[in-house]
DNA sequence: TTGAAAGCGCTAACAC
DNA sequence: GTGTTAGCGCTTTCAA
């Protein structure tokens, strides 16, 4: 178990001070005006002896980790996996590593993520934020870190943000239902103040209204992040049995898509005969649902592409710390959604 | 933007050295015997000034940075994905936080992967090891870093592991399908020496040749990690329509699962009837295929679990650097395994 | 019971 | 061109 090598031990191979090794191997020999042959000679040593720097002692000098905090709602959630990877995948083209937690929509969970990150002075943070977070994103704020919220903003607060165009998705994927012929049209929903939820179902209302389609009250179902599949149950047994008056469903997430698909599934409707349905979020799973199912795909590239993007800009600039990114949300039609 | 406070900002404002404060802040007054009073005075001004510790000091002086770091061959993939949740759940409760990063089964990315962990002073990895890693394995041990295995071993080397037992789950899954009434059974896995893939094929050819099963050369199929829809539609090709003599697969992985189930979908072949199927993984694309898919489920739960205790155990003792932990895997019976 | 000070590995201002 | 040195925030030994 060979010590790690420092600057030192090089520094005292050669002969001269940790200062020139360390200008040498940060490749500014030129500002410091280090002799050819001295750089040479040190590089070499430095190759011989497999010296890898201490990237801690480092960022305790220069006040940057080159570490990026990634805050999701929960890792195991393809969507936020992929973003994951996204993500890391950016960070790395940038020379940075990622530290990853999971808030599970659970205000204490964020909080104290935030907070470790924080004491192990990442450079930034990308974060979904969940509802009730604002106090701790104002802090933030009020701290001058940098950082991004991804998929949901937060009311009346002016943040970096990497989104996709919820209204608008969630407004052409109710019309398309419309235009198809469906007639009562309901919607699953998580029930949050959490931008990205308002402005989907704020977008379905609207397609409704516009369609002269009344009862909007009764067609939106909201259920809570927790057991998520009674409530989903329960919510279908009233729409498709007892009161069996849809006859086509929007769902808000995957999650809640795929916990209701399997309800239709047991339930043997008929898709799209009986039910058209359209989700937001991708999954394999819609492919293979006997009708496949009509999505809205969001360009997870361009969300974490960006996200990382912005990310950066504030951190090298203080400023930048306002920058809001909208990114558009294609329909792929398949066969849920009829006609 | 209010400046972090440090030891020295709250000992100034007590009027004592900062070592109290150390002292104080990390329950150590008994060892050090500060005055009561003194304790108390330190940790309310603690609290007025909400210190926060800076952990990259911490770290570089004492050598224990509470960081772990997580290699996984592509963290999109929901069994790594789902993995690294519980990966994270563990490490939290004991104080640590988690560095991730995916591999693509790459040597290189393996190799950059490990040594910008290692260059950020993680208190230990897990790995899931790409193949030919073996060398940078070996470093590791070389240089006494604690590290686990997790998901797969390699080949005729003692380290720390957390594996599943696959050579029993794949005989079983075999044999399930012998046992219903299936003569020709072929195997898609991964064309890798990694040794969860060999022990999944000995388990499979076991059960072959326990059934006086022949021809097991023609029917195990090995696809590449790249490429992999092109492959599997190949070989399904030739397995099911050009040569039809098979009417059973095992398939290796989650992975090579979906990808397989789509042709098959598409090719319209029956299940189980034409065709029996068993896969390793789990996916809730199993749930919705038309006709419910026999799985090998892997404990993930116990896998991460292990994965986190065994590595805490080799960071806090040196010697137990060569624990072996197998898992035993559970068959979950559908429908298209037949009978 | 408390304080002074060294030092973890590195950078960078400054001196020579 | 090259070296000295202070200091990032923290812990811990030793002295008082």
């Amino acid at each position: 178990m060979n010590k790690r090598v420092s600057l030192k031990d090089i520094a005292s191979r050669v002969g001269v001070s940790t200062a020139l090794v360390s200008y040498v191997l940060n490749g500014k020999e030129k500002e410091a005006r280090v002799g050819l042959e001295m750089a040479g000679k040190i590089r070499k040593v430095a190759k011989e002896l497999n010296y890898q720097p201490n990237l801690i002692a480092k960022g305790l000098k220069s006040g940057q980790t080159k570490t990026l905090g990634l805050i999701v709602a929960d890792i195991s959630n393809p969507f936020f996996s992929s973003l994951a990877r996204i993500i890391e995948i950016e960070a790395k083209k940038n020379g940075y590593t990622v530290l990853f937690g999971s808030s599970d929509e659970d205000l204490e969970n964020s909080k104290n993520l935030i907070n470790t990150f924080l004491n192990r002075q990442v450079d930034g943070l990308i974060i979904t934020p969940v509802e009730g977070s604002d106090e701790q994103i104002k802090d933030l704020q009020k701290k001058g870190i940098p950082f991004v919220l991804m998929d949901r903003g937060l009311e009346k607060r002016k943040t970096n943000k990497v989104i996709i165009d919820n209204y608008n998705a969630a407004f052409n994927a109710t019309n398309l239902l419309i235009k198809n012929g469906y007639k009562k049209i309901a919607m699953i929903a998580y029930d949050t103040r959490l931008t990205h939820m308002q402005h989907r179902i704020e977008g379905y209302k609207k397609a409704l209204k516009a369609a002269k389609i009344k009862d909007v009250a009764e067609l939106l179902i909201k259920v809570k992040f927790v057991a998520l599949q009674e409530q989903i149950e329960q919510a279908l047994q009233n729409l498709l049995i007892k009161n069996k008056k849809i006859d086509a469903i929007v769902f808000a997430t995957n999650s809640i898509s795929i916990q209701s698909l399997k309800v239709i599934h047991h339930l043997k409707i008929k898709v799209p005969q009986e039910l058209g349905i359209v989700s937001f979020d991708e999954s394999e799973v819609f492919d293979f649902f006997y009708s496949p199912v009509t999505y809205i795909k969001q360009d997870m590239q361009a969300i974490g592409e960006n996200a990382v993007k912005v990310l950066l800009q504030n951190i090298n600039d203080d400023k930048k710390n306002n920058t809001e990114i909208v990114i558009p949300a294609a329909i792929v039609i398949r066969e849920s959604s009829g006609k």
